[in-house]
DNA sequence: CTGAGATACCTTGACAGGTGAGGTATATCG
DNA sequence: CGATATACCTCACCTGTCAAGGTATCTCAG
């Protein structure tokens, strides 16, 4: 993977949370989802995905139903929350926040030429 | 402070870089320089500066050198050595990576209206 | 029928970075 | 002399990520 897992740390929940906010899904369909949203460059590991299904239900952001696929697998499906949309959009709110926060640390700076 | 540790996680080490590029500082005048450039809206704890200046030192991305000013005071002054500067552009380079990808992943959805 | 692979779920233990709380020492000002 | 600012440092704890391991079902090739 290309990014470092203390970068996105604190931004899987607003992940997961955006992909509810589509409609009820369930882990494996949501981290194809992410994958295939970035091309493959990032993905949520499944321990990673598993604990945020655990945090985000315990704190009422989620909750979730078994499906009833008489065939394949079961799938565990989650439904995003009234307090859960308002979390996400907080969430995000905070994240927009941080990235000025940070850039705004980090490029202060003299500008000798930068490539790119 | 507003903003939330597992955001920045991972950034600490890049703001440090970032600032020690100025020129040669030390711990807490780094820190000040962080608090006034954000508005005072972020300040690094002490125990993460340190942790993060060992760190930072044991990966020779920077070095110390006690400063000798007879009064107050004494000072350890950090310098960015050229595998720090590497570091640095490689993690400014991840860092907007990093906040492309969140990005693409929460925000590709349906924009209804959105404030600010 | 058997084995491989995809789908789909889950848990455990280790690890790393941030942080609260605590500590040291010096200079200045009232 | 005590408070405040400067300036450094460490320890124990918490939390989120992740490698590794496990379970079960279905499909398809041989």
């Amino acid at each position: 993977m290309s990014i470092a897992s203390d970068l996105i740390r604190g931004t899987t929940d607003m992940m997961i949370l955006a992909h509810l906010l589509e409609g009820d899904s369930y882990g494996y369909d949501i981290n194809k989802s992410i994958r295939m949203r970035t091309g493959d460059r990032f993905e949520l590991k499944e321990a990673t995905l598993y604990t945020a299904f655990r945090r985000l239900e315990q704190q009422g952001y989620i909750s979730s139903y078994w499906g009833d696929e008489g065939s394949g697998a079961r799938r565990r499906y989650y439904t995003i929350t009234s307090p859960g949309r308002k979390a996400y959009i907080a969430s995000v709110r905070e994240w927009e926040n941080a990235k000025a926060l940070i850039d705004s640390i980090i490029q202060p700076h003299s500008n000798d030429s930068k490539d790119e």
